[in-house]
DNA sequence: AACTGTGAATATTTTCACAGCA
DNA sequence: TGCTGTGAAAATATTCACAGTT
């Protein structure tokens, strides 16, 4: 398969497929192009995907629930190998397959069934304390999506996923779109709209003004 | 506020900080920092978070279900106006206020709500027909959690949110520092991997010598 | 003829470092 | 003095375009 057509599957440029592809190796042939079976084989390896990780996965509420029951995990080589929560109400229940253990009992399961990685879906207060007790029990990694942002030692990395900012980008997007359609190209900063601050007011009036001033200068 | 004191708690640089505000304008005050109450309105603005955005989610599985409790939403000016799902058995379900209503109304709930924001979470199957009908009915952006690669016309703005990649990140680093703590600075592609290649037999041995032959070459 | 792999060119992002202002 | 805002520098990422290979 040529890189044009691996690259319009993914759905970027096939110059930036092939570059990418070679920090892994020369693994196409020229003239020809990929041998994809032989590709997946070398990009998983790359990737990881030839060893399994295990996942805990902390808070389950709603989005801990999906995160349970999400089959893409596993046939990309994780396990959510233990499910932890706070509430009584929901430790002892059964959420696909497995049962919530208490978080009392975070640190030992961590630690006895090695897991490697953890995912926090609690509530944004909670995190970091969740987080630092996922860290001191061996985990490396912490996939968040707590509203917040994590503290972690060197060593320990973090990726945050935040709903509420993916659809903020499509709105910001989206409202360039209307912006422009409505005015051509207008200016990012319209002069006029010391009117709309002022009703705002969200700072005392006289600082207001002067940085308007200093912005407009 | 400090720049050096947002960038801190953003998880940033004060440099990187101050560079991305001054693209809004000059809202700081040299010597003294930020007013955090008048920024936030200024980012907010411009971010278009003074607007009200209407979602509509399709596909109320698992995902669904905790994107509709998920709380985040609302404060960031986001309405989810509508759930709608082809399974018989969720349709007329209530979930998070709302009634699931049947896919065959999609078309007419997105026009008829004025709903600008898509949230695709089908299976990866259904995904592309739900979008293409989503475009068509209205929407101009689509935030997407089905495994594959959605196809939109100019003016449509598609994200795409997987779960199993962000995990596979975390597990990218993790291999990466567990390979180093082995063999200090071992270059990247080993070149005994001859054995495991073999063993694992993805394609036919012939290609497969080539290909290692000329990757070490 | 077809397509990869990659240097060189270009574009973008990040960091530095400091003039200028409160 | 302390901190912003920003050019200039450095680092990264992307795209071009073509020599090299099957």
């Amino acid at each position: 398969m040529s890189s044009e057509e691996l690259a319009s599957a993914a759905g970027v440029g096939s110059a930036k497929l092939r570059k990418d592809l070679s920090h892994l190796g020369s693994y196409g042939t020229r003239g020809v192009g990929y041998e994809v079976q032989y590709l997946i084989y070398q990009i998983s390896r790359e990737l990881g995907l030839t060893q399994d990780w295990k996942v805990v996965i902390v808070g389950i509420g709603n989005l801990g629930h999906a995160l349970a029951n999400y089959g893409g995990f596993t046939s990309r080589g994780f396990t959510v190998a233990a499910l932890v929560d706070a509430d009584p109400r929901v430790i002892g229940e059964t959420v696909a397959g497995l049962t919530v253990s208490s978080l009392d009992s975070l640190d030992e399961t961590v630690s006895s069934l090695g897991i490697q990685i953890g995912v926090v879906a609690t509530p944004g207060p909670a995190a970091q304390e969740i987080c630092d007790r996922l860290v001191t029990a061996g985990v490396t990694g912490v996939l968040n999506f707590a509203p917040c942002v994590l503290t972690v030692p060197d060593g320990v990395m973090v990726r945050r996923v935040d709903l509420a900012t993916e659809l903020q980008i499509l709105a910001f997007h989206e409202q360039r779109r209307a912006a422009n359609r409505l005015a051509g190209e207008m200016p990012t900063e319209p002069q006029d709209l010391n009117a709309a601050l002022n009703a705002a007011r969200p700072v005392p009036p006289a600082t207001l003004t002067k940085s308007r001033a200093e912005a407009a200068g």
